[in-house]
DNA sequence: TTTTTATTGTGTTATTTTTACACGATTGCT
DNA sequence: AGCAATCGTGTAAAAATAACACAATAAAAA
């Protein structure tokens, strides 16, 4: 009986026998591994893109530095998993996560094999200074990180880049600023992760037909020269016709 | 020792007393899980998008169609196992297949918890007509496929979107032509994934000023009506300027 | 109080890209 | 010989993008 379900389980180009009838069995005779998921956190600061980093807790990386991760629970879903994540390290939640891939080379982690799901985080530095607790947890401008541990900075690339075409299709970007932004303070942010310059007037032409800012009537108080106008973004709006939407286009 | 690993492993945000020493012990305290991969296999012919499915051999599925999959093997990578199971069942190798996501909900699968890798993959319908040993394999239209064991259809729903956005912005398409293949097979091909209709002069405009089609001189032989010229991928034109194309746009 | 410095806000024009659209030529079929 | 289907081709209008400059404002420095 079981030997004949995992004959249909692992040599499936041969027609079997017959059905197999408990799945549970089946599933208990595949292989089992250990599954991390790793947040990669983005924020913006200074004009420049951050990604929160901590050090490694293993000997054998010893000042290096690495994502957020942990384990996935017994029945914990990834998504949820990686929430989790996020929760424990900063304290919040309702902030954009989304699952980038999964990386699965065999030796990327010393202990053994650990497959482990990347997630892209984006949040508002704002309203997540750091604390003295967090002493060995660190925001690092992205373009300055040389090496980390295991194949975090693989994965880290991978997301920075996963990130650039995403901002394209999808308005992620108001995630990593204050509720009230300058237009300056956005481009800031567009112009840092793409990595490019953009055209001032031109870069506020393509927001304003957009039509999902809203102006606050307000204005920056801290700023040395001549306030620029704080806007919102409309989310409501946006959500309302995402669908015809289908991007941006620099 | 072994409970001071553990405890700066499952509550990191107290800082560890020391460094971790054993890797392997770590990893040891890390829950398993089961892991498969699914592939979803497109093919493209008379017209219409395809997906190769096979006969689930579940019981509980008794007669629902379900992705190609199997579970990923002790230290096999994961991209290895999709080639693997493409190799099993298509006797192809050298095809094109890449990584969209992983599944992981708690209940996909009825014999308990399984994380699933989709990979989606290509494939020249032509160069793999089915053998009379694959009868409980199935070429099925994209389109009219209604319902599938497990999350299947949840997975081939986000592979077909997958493939829309990706198909955009780099030239996959011709993975699924004969080597030799007309403007008008192209172009349905195109208007089958993006499921819309193309102008056919701007495409043939489009596709020429592309300049990675070579012109093979000869024309169709099995149309009845005037043959169209038949044209090859240039590859390796591809390869050299394919950092200065960002992709496709209708 | 004046000047300097930095940045805001605003339109137009040239260029490029995209879209829409039609007809004579060629082949196989009847 | 005529029909049916598709091939191959170009142009003009519309839309999107790119390039570009200057007066107004606020704070800071002189």
């Amino acid at each position: 009986m079981m030997s004949n379900e995992n004959a249909a389980a692992t040599t499936p180009r041969t027609k079997p026998a017959g059905l197999i009838k408990s799945a549970e069995k089946l599933v208990a005779s595949y292989p089992r591994v250990p599954i991390t998921v790793d947040c990669v956190i983005f924020g913006f600061d200074e004009n420049e893109l951050k990604v929160l980093l901590i050090r490694s807790d293993l000997e054998i990386f010893r000042g290096k530095w690495s994502l957020l991760g942990d384990f996935a629970d017994d029945n914990e879903e990834l998504d949820d998993a990686a929430y989790r994540v996020l929760c424990e390290r900063t304290g919040m939640t309702d902030v954009y996560l989304e699952q980038v891939r999964t990386f699965s080379k065999p030796n990327r982690h010393p202990g053994g094999r650990v497959l482990t799901v990347a997630y892209c985080s984006l949040l508002n530095i704002e309203q997540h200074k750091l604390g003295k607790m967090d002493n060995e947890l660190h925001w690092h401008t992205v373009k300055n990180i040389k090496e980390m541990a295991f194949d975090h900075k693989e994965i880290m690339d991978y997301s920075y880049n996963w990130l650039q075409k995403r901002i394209m299709e999808h308005p992620l970007g108001f995630n990593l600023l204050p509720e009230k932004f300058s237009l300056r303070e956005l481009q800031n942010l567009y112009e840092a992760i793409l990595d490019v310059k953009l055209d001032r007037r031109n870069f506020r032409k393509k927001f304003f037909s957009m039509d999902f800012l809203i102006d606050t009537g307000e204005y920056e108080d801290d700023v040395p020269h001549r306030p620029g106008r704080l806007y919102q973004f409309n989310f409501e709006k946006y959500e309302q016709n995402k669908r015809r939407w289908t991007g941006i286009d620099f």
